[in-house]
DNA sequence: TAGGCCATCTGGTCCT
DNA sequence: AGGACCAGATGGCCTA
């Protein structure tokens, strides 16, 4: 006997995911992270070792099919992350129904409205018929849509994540192309961990040379200019460096006009 | 076929 | 009470 796992029919049927599937039907990246400079450190927890021994198998492999909310999940593409509510950006699009997220009551059409239609058709929901059973008899006196309730937000809860991981596989630096395979979610939370050292250290490395750069030539009385053919557009930071520092290289040059002038008056004197 | 990865459900805990 | 978060369990898909 299952109880109200019908709405978990939802992985029976799919109909729009993140990433198609053919995105990712390449092997695995094969090194395309490991062989950048800032790759692994350490081992990931849990697993052996790296992305070579996470052969990342796709989320996408299995439909996910948000129950009753599958057909509105083909049809508005930006179902999830509420996370610009909470100022963390994101997408949230409910075609000019109310938030989901924060109507969790009214959603127009989610997966927690329970489908009558959809009972009997989960392997996955009768595998679970011993919880279920667990869940009726233990605490479970939850009414069948309260359960629903709290496996949708859960359900959505988990994409939101997905996305937020989506968005990070997004800006770090691997092979984003539709031979490679996506990065499972341990390695780009460790790859991304690994960037961002990576960007630190570069950073410093930046600083010591600015500092080395203004306490030699700027000592010297030479400005820092930009190699001859160098297109400072697409280099903002450094633009603006360089016009600081002449800008700074201009000031000391009225600074020390002015000085000569009234020590030579003063001298005179 | 084993192992890795994933989605989902579920119950518990904490917070508002 | 309701929601968020978490961890365990379960089963599907994929690759070596």
């Amino acid at each position: 006997m299952k109880s109200y796992d019908c709405d978990s029919s939802s992985e029976s049927e799919d109909t729009s995911h993140a990433i198609s599937r053919s995105m990712i039907q390449a092997p695995w990246m094969r090194g395309n992270v490991v062989g950048s400079n800032w790759g692994w450190q350490g081992g990931l927890p849990g697993s052996s070792s790296g992305p070579s021994s996470s052969t990342a198998a796709l989320p996408d492999h299995q439909p996910p099919n948000y129950g009753t909310f599958s057909q509105e999940e083909s049809q508005v593409p930006g179902r999830r992350t509420p996370l610009g509510a909470v100022g963390l950006g994101g997408f949230y699009f409910q075609g000019g129904q109310q938030n989901i997220t924060t109507a969790p009551h009214g959603p127009p059409s989610d997966e927690n409205i329970p489908d009558p239609a959809c009972s009997g058709q989960n392997s996955r929901a009768e595998s679970r018929g011993a919880s279920s059973n667990a869940n009726i008899k233990g605490k479970g006196r939850q009414g069948k849509s309260v359960r629903l309730n709290i496996n949708a937000r859960e359900r959505r809860r988990m994409h939101d994540l997905n996305d937020a991981l989506d968005e990070l596989r997004s800006v770090i630096p691997y092979a984003h192309s539709p031979s490679v395979r996506k990065l499972s979610k341990i390695a780009t939370l460790l790859l991304a961990k690994n960037y961002i050292l990576m960007q630190a250290n570069a950073l410093e490395e930046m600083k010591r040379l600015i500092a080395y750069l203004q306490g030699t030539g700027g000592a010297a009385g030479s400005a820092i200019v930009a190699p001859p053919g160098f297109d400072l557009q697409g280099f903002p930071a450094a633009a603006k460096f360089l016009q600081q520092q002449q800008a700074l290289q201009a000031e000391n040059a009225r600074h020390n006009d002015g000085n000569n002038e009234g020590g030579g008056s003063g001298s005179t004197m």
